[in-house]
DNA sequence: AATATTTATCGTAAATTTACGATAAATGGA
DNA sequence: TCCATTTATCGTAAATTTACGATAAATATT
């Protein structure tokens, strides 16, 4: 593996992280970067607390569907939902985006 | 859609994005969202304008693929393709990355 | 000129993701 | 109790992603 003849910039960023907390990252990254998941985020941002039928309004796609985004989303920790009757309120995960916010800041 | 009784913690993020810009975003986490890629970009850190070759040696998986994975890269804007010779160096796209960052610390 | 090196692309198979309708489970209200 | 509401899950189809070998194109080497 020769160094080549071209001028190499100094790296911009050190991504500093390995192991279970690389893959947390890699999840929530993965998750976020689905443009309906992304809305739905975006969503939550105005609606905090809203259930999954708001949501479900909102979007253009089957109930079936949106669960199945809200899963993911809540795998990766960027929702959590909170049963209320029959319905579920969802909101953003304060403590995991912060840690996705420092960590994005940390290495990049 | 009616509000809640559970307490709504105030939002900790804005998401202030839309359009192109929410796309490149999104585009931008997605391809960060897959562990080849993400080891890819790590790699790249540590080994400024290496070549394709030297990505295929490190990785467990095919040349094709890895080249596959490149293209990924190149096209949502991780990293820049520079070729000399008959081989092809690879470096971080440091504006678009630079950009990157900036978003996210500035939406979240 | 002939051969070797390097990488992108093609064709394709397998795996995963995304989407939907149907349905079951749970709760609330009549 | 019976019915309505709400949502997660099941089964499945379609689309996309990921992976590979083969190959073509381009350059370098002998």
């Amino acid at each position: 593996m020769a160094q080549t003849k071209t001028a190499i910039p100094a790296a911009c960023c050190t991504l500093n992280i390995s192991g279970k907390e690389q893959e947390r990252l890699v999840s929530m990254l993965k998750a976020l970067g689905n443009p309906i998941r992304f809305e739905i985020i975006k969503f939550l941002v105005t609606h905090p607390g809203c259930i999954t039928g708001d949501i479900v309004d909102y979007l253009p796609i089957a109930q079936a569907t949106v669960s199945q985004h809200l899963k993911v989303l809540k795998d990766s920790g960027w929702i959590s939902g909170v049963i209320e009757g029959t319905a579920t309120c969802y909101q953003l995960d304060e403590k995991n985006i912060t840690w996705f916010r420092s960590k994005v800041t940390d290495i990049f």
